[in-house]
DNA sequence: TCACAACTTTGAACGACGTTCAAGATGGTT
DNA sequence: AACCATCTTGAACGTCGTTCAAAGTTGTGA
């Protein structure tokens, strides 16, 4: 065992993620073919379905990828940051990182959303832990700013902020594809956040 | 002129944004097909052309009318408690009556989403109008609130409360289908909506 | 080294989709 | 009644994701 057989698997299964990811920041989601797809890589089209159960399943897993790109640009943002500044402070930058990876990775991005409005709630759940983990560090700074709140409270409130600045970018990526409004939806979001911190530490303390 | 031809496109337009809409209000944007959607208005395939450009009109024309029926019902909200009340409550309770539509019509309502996903810019630019009107309603509580805001940064404030509100009904939305959490959705809501208005209220007097 | 069983890879074929368009039915006008 | 314009029809086209019998590889034991 351990031959010849995984080790082609292995790299087309690379192969096939990185073509798939690529046509995808460049054509968007449905621009992804499975005879393309095959072409490109050099295997037949019935390759694809020896490594993924189907095409859903392969662009499920660049998502994922996707997911761990945020997620690790947030970390670092909030690294960079987490001594210094207020809480309102960190929030605003948790909320620029996010457009700000958007905008560089929009069609990417928003494959990961399209791909879960199409596949419904009992798919969606999967991701659970990935935004979860995303979640998890606007719960810190949110702590600070809320010192009496409970675990649970504390997730509802950070599930609510974030839902809140992606439907902000969200809505600014749908309106104009790419070019007109980064700025405003920048705006947008510092506007919003911060009058969220302001309003919410005014009802704990 | 004026003839048979005329009434009979007219009831079969009728019918088939009826059908339509029934169809994807229980099965969803997805699962509506143009054979289907044929056999049972009892016309041939090609009669959907002849009045549609093609499916993505049809859906279009349905989703302008499910567009209007959401309108509307924020219009009356807004008309029972437009003079009781203050601002904070105005604003709590038209994002009550946006998630509230949403339950009741949540497949029809993320039609409109999904196609202006999967149509790109050029397409939701169109829809621009019936978002300005949506976004209408939120200025005028959102003008007491900010007494000292001009034009141009209430339509951009108003924008943002709107973005915020759509993204948590939109994740709650995606999380849980439809069964789990409107009550969860209805707290962000309020929170969010409250913490901003205290917050709002705060920066400008 | 070779034969053989197990597994992988292949691509033509399948069914379903949106859409088209030549041929046939139907409309209003003379 | 005869005629042309117009509408309606549904088989046919191209494309999609997916399948599966056949062909090709691989690893192993004699």
């Amino acid at each position: 065992m351990a031959g010849k057989t995984e080790l082609r698997r292995d790299r087309l299964r690379e192969t096939l993620l990185e073509i798939a990811e690529r046509r995808i920041a460049e054509n968007g989601y449905r621009a992804l073919t499975a005879r393309e797809l095959a072409a490109e890589a050099g295997c037949a089209v019935g390759a694809i379905y020896n490594i993924f159960k189907d095409m859903d399943a392969l662009v499920a897993a660049m998502n994922t990828r996707t997911g761990a790109r945020l997620e690790r640009a947030v970390a670092e943002a909030f690294a960079k940051n987490a001594e210094a500044g207020t809480p309102k402070r960190q929030l605003v930058l948790l909320g620029r990182t996010y457009l700000a990876f958007v905008v560089e990775n929009p069609l990417l991005w928003s494959a990961i959303f399209e791909q879960s409005a199409r596949l419904g709630k009992e798919f969606a759940e999967k991701r659970e832990a990935e935004n979860t983990r995303l979640v998890g560090h606007i719960v810190r700074p949110l702590k600070v700013l809320l010192p009496g709140a409970g675990e649970e409270r504390l997730a509802l409130v950070a599930r609510a902020l974030f839902a809140a600045v992606h439907g902000i970018v969200s809505l600014g990526f749908q309106r104009r594809f790419l070019a007109e409004s980064p700025k405003e939806a920048e705006e947008q979001i510092v506007f919003i956040v911060e009058a969220f911190c302001d309003g919410a530490a005014l009802q704990k303390g």
